[in-house]
DNA sequence: GCGTTATCCTACCTGCGAGGTAGGTTTTCA
DNA sequence: TGAAAACCTACCTCGCAGGTAGGATAACGC
């Protein structure tokens, strides 16, 4: 596999958070009785995901987790990168600040015949998971329950 | 990062094998010489490519390994599979014989929410690693010294 | 046939990070 | 004022990627 439960949890995170948004925060406690998930993880995740400004955040009595923007405009590339940090297919190869892809055995001599296979990997995965927004996650059957 | 160096260095056997091709076997303490890798950990990974029948294999002296089929009919979708086995995003995910993709968290009753997501980003992955051949890896400047 | 060179095979070792626990402190509400 | 929540830091542990070790088997050159 490649990537981590970090992801999963996270994005599931994001979903429930998704599916109940506009209904006031929603307790970590909640989610993960949901999802059927352990607490004490998530609190690690979501961490992450506050820090990437993904959501906000409620302390105290009746507080809880909300998105910080509507789900249509939260892409799953920002999601997964917050949660696992940068997207690279292999530990060779990572993305400069420019999107420039460079691969830390290429020497100055030496071509790394693999980098191209990597850089298009790469370049698919990144798309695909900026074409994907958060609201095409969301259940819809799970949403009515509460409105 | 998402592939290992098993796919890395496999890779790396696999393009040499490629760039030598036509001149006979070559052995793998060559390879591993040439790119500064392990001899004894690239033995387990080039049984891999034997096994699903990527290369031949000349046992004894003046032995080796050569490429079983010609570079350009070689898809790393097949490499990358021999040597990571099946391509999936996240543990949860796994192809069917038929293709289909089936998601293991998945209940009788509870649809998994990002099972949508991760079907999609396979589909990428195998789709770019199955339009990129040997053939496209092969570094050019290193097959004319001896030929 | 015998040494050399190679593949082939099985078992083992080791460090590290994913996945998870534990136990607190702080903030907000009723 | 106490309950409910977020927030924070430190720790644990176990599987596995990455690699070693050592031999068995096979095909040459002489």
């Amino acid at each position: 596999m490649m990537f981590s439960t970090k992801a999963e949890y996270g994005i599931r995170i994001m979903a429930h958070l998704a599916a109940y948004d506009g209904e006031g925060p929603v307790s970590l406690s909640a989610i993960a009785d949901a999802e059927g998930l352990p607490l004490a993880y998530l609190e690690h995740l979501v961490q992450r995901l506050r820090r990437a400004e993904l959501v906000d955040s409620r302390r105290g009595a009746h507080g809880g987790y909300t998105l910080s923007r509507p789900a249509e405009t939260i892409t799953m590339a920002e999601v997964v990168e917050a949660l696992e940090g940068d997207i690279a297919p292999i530990e060779c190869i990572s993305a400069q600040d420019d999107g420039t892809l460079v691969c830390t055995r290429e020497a100055l001599d030496r071509v790394c015949p693999t980098k191209v296979l990597w850089t298009r990997v790469q370049g698919s995965i990144v798309r695909t998971l900026k074409d994907i927004t958060l609201s095409e996650l969301v259940v819809p059957n799970r949403k009515k329950a509460t409105v």
